[in-house]
DNA sequence: ACATTACTTTAGAATAATTATAAAATTGGT
DNA sequence: ACCAATTTTATAATTATTCTAAAGTAATGT
């Protein structure tokens, strides 16, 4: 449980007033030890049982794609009808379970490293995402 | 060009009624050596620009969808507001610019094999995606 | 503390890709 | 030709996301 002090600093560092909003989804998202996977959807719930507060579904939207850009959460590359966040930062690959809708972390030693030999006149490699589509068996 | 009777065997072999809608999208998807990428946006224009033919737009969904079924058409997972679609449907790789909105075919010899060590009980590998985002220099 | 300004939140409307509906048209088999 | 099953179509519905613009809040200077 990280104090909410915290939130606030590093929202006025980045640039980001810290308004109640804002730290409750900082609180929701961070004061945990394990990251995980979400969308909006999961986020209005979570909110919804885990505060007191009713954030509107713009601020929901305006928040996350403010901390995305300031580098907090990462938008996760996959079709679904809803866009997957991540709280878990680094660069990793994942599992996606395309009945459950759930993703799952790939740590870095689970997967050899990635070698691109192709290169593009003009242009530079952003990322590179390895998507796992896994089934029952 | 082949002939379109191929495309009628095709159809007619899936299991899918060769209508006149089914074969001119076959033409146009799969009367080239060079495989593609598209969205149903940019297959209605080619439909638009390239046959004679008007296409009802669910019926441009209700095809390729079925298509992508039968194993003709792979969907690519990326975050963009439309779908991905790939004429290529071997199991490769892709460059993603997302400034131009442009996938961008990585041959197998352009990547090193992925090897995923990680496994998940009960859960077996349908798929294995590389996704490259480019950027300029 | 108060005023001023800039930023943020909000409810609700708009947008846009995709899917659903159900009637009309077409296909394949007899 | 006839019939049943499938397909196409126009149109409406759905739904995630973005936009709008008014009201609220935070930061800053006096
Ligand atoms: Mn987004
Ligand atoms: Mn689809
Ligand atoms: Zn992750
Ligand atoms: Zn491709």
């Amino acid at each position: 449980m990280r104090s909410s002090t915290e939130y606030i600093e590093k929202l006025r560092k980045s640039g980001l007033r810290p308004t109640k909003q804002r730290i409750t989804i900082c609180e929701l998202l961070f004061n945990t030890d394990k990251t995980f996977h979400f969308t909006i959807n999961d986020l209005t719930k979570i909110i919804e049982f885990n505060s007191n507060q009713k954030i509107s579904l713009a601020t929901v939207y305006n928040t996350i794609h403010a901390f995305q850009k300031k580098g907090y959460l990462k938008e996760i590359a996959i079709n679904s009808s809803q866009t997957y966040f991540d709280t878990n930062i680094s660069a990793h690959h994942h599992f996606f379970d395309e009945k459950e809708k759930k993703l799952i972390d790939l740590e870095d030693e689970d997967v050899y490293p990635i070698k691109i030999k192709k290169t593009i006149p003009g242009k530079k490699i952003k990322s590179v995402e390895v998507l796992v589509k896994i089934d029952k068996i």
